[in-house]
DNA sequence: TCGTTATTGCATTTAATATGTAATAACGAT
DNA sequence: ATCGTTATTACATATTAAATGCAATAACGA
């Protein structure tokens, strides 16, 4: 893996801090590793660059759910049972993850947003109330044009 | 768990000698259970109620699996990382008939299928052509009633 | 530079998923 | 109905991802 230019790591360094957490070794790493990557990637894909380079696959895993907690990384599963982690951009403004449903493409990781997808149900269904009132995030999976 | 009728065992029976496989106890045990099912089951849970009958994990583990690429069952993943497992209805003729949306609540991941759901978009978004053409899983994510 | 404490490194655990193999049972043929 | 073939099972065991406890370490504010 080659290494990011400093600024951007710095930039990273950055915005760990804002999240009120530690600029670690790993982190950056991680971080920097995600910054690169052209799609989600898991855990062992990300050691797979990583441990050669001696992070330690415990640390790297606890970092990565550390971020996607924070806000800097999206956790997704694409229904392949395996957690991919995908850097998030930096101002999320307004984008609070359950106001609108997300498409995810099953191939390639990507995901979009669908502000325009209303959901429809009969008056007489039986669904939580959390259904009835909106309080649910809404995820569509299936394959982007591209991966289609 | 309560056994079947003898008339459903029988048809269990039929389907799965349809598929090319012997009727076999753990297949009809595995089956009985998914019928009775409200709503898609873990390995886990079907082991729940068959492990007290003396079935064994690792064949019913096989049997599911196995079923699953025979198209007697589903295998679907809604996200939490748990291989659930559904019955499809007998003559999958159109095959977008008995897909539906489901429904994971976030506190105790039950599932609950939701049939009458549908998705409305208006001609002018723009979403993947997968979308349009209906060839999406979606899982509503929130929580159930219980939970809430 | 120092002290506090978040974070790491390492060992270990848990849980789901998966498979090898001898014994068993389903089912077509007799 | 019985038998022989062979798919399937039961049991043991392997693999992998995901997770955690804890002492050692390093980040960062003072």
């Amino acid at each position: 893996m080659d290494t990011l230019p400093a600024d951007q790591i710095e930039a990273l360094r950055e915005r760990i801090r804002r999240a009120g957490k530690r600029a670690t070794g790993s982190r950056l790493a991680a971080l920097s590793c995600l910054t690169q990557a052209a799609s989600p990637l898991s855990h062992g894909e990300v050691m797979e660059r990583l441990e050669p380079q001696g992070w330690d696959r415990a640390s790297i895993f606890r970092v990565l759910n550390d971020l996607a907690d924070a806000k800097l990384l999206r956790r997704l599963d694409l229904g392949d049972h395996l957690w991919r982690f995908e850097l998030l951009a930096d101002e999320p403004q307004g984008h609070a993850e359950d106001e609108h449903a997300h498409f995810m493409c099953v191939g390639c990781g990507e995901v979009q947003c669908l502000p325009e997808l209303s959901l429809v149900l009969p008056k007489s269904a039986q669904v939580p109330r959390s259904l009835r009132e909106d309080a649910v995030q809404v995820r569509v999976l299936g394959r982007c044009d591209t991966c289609a």
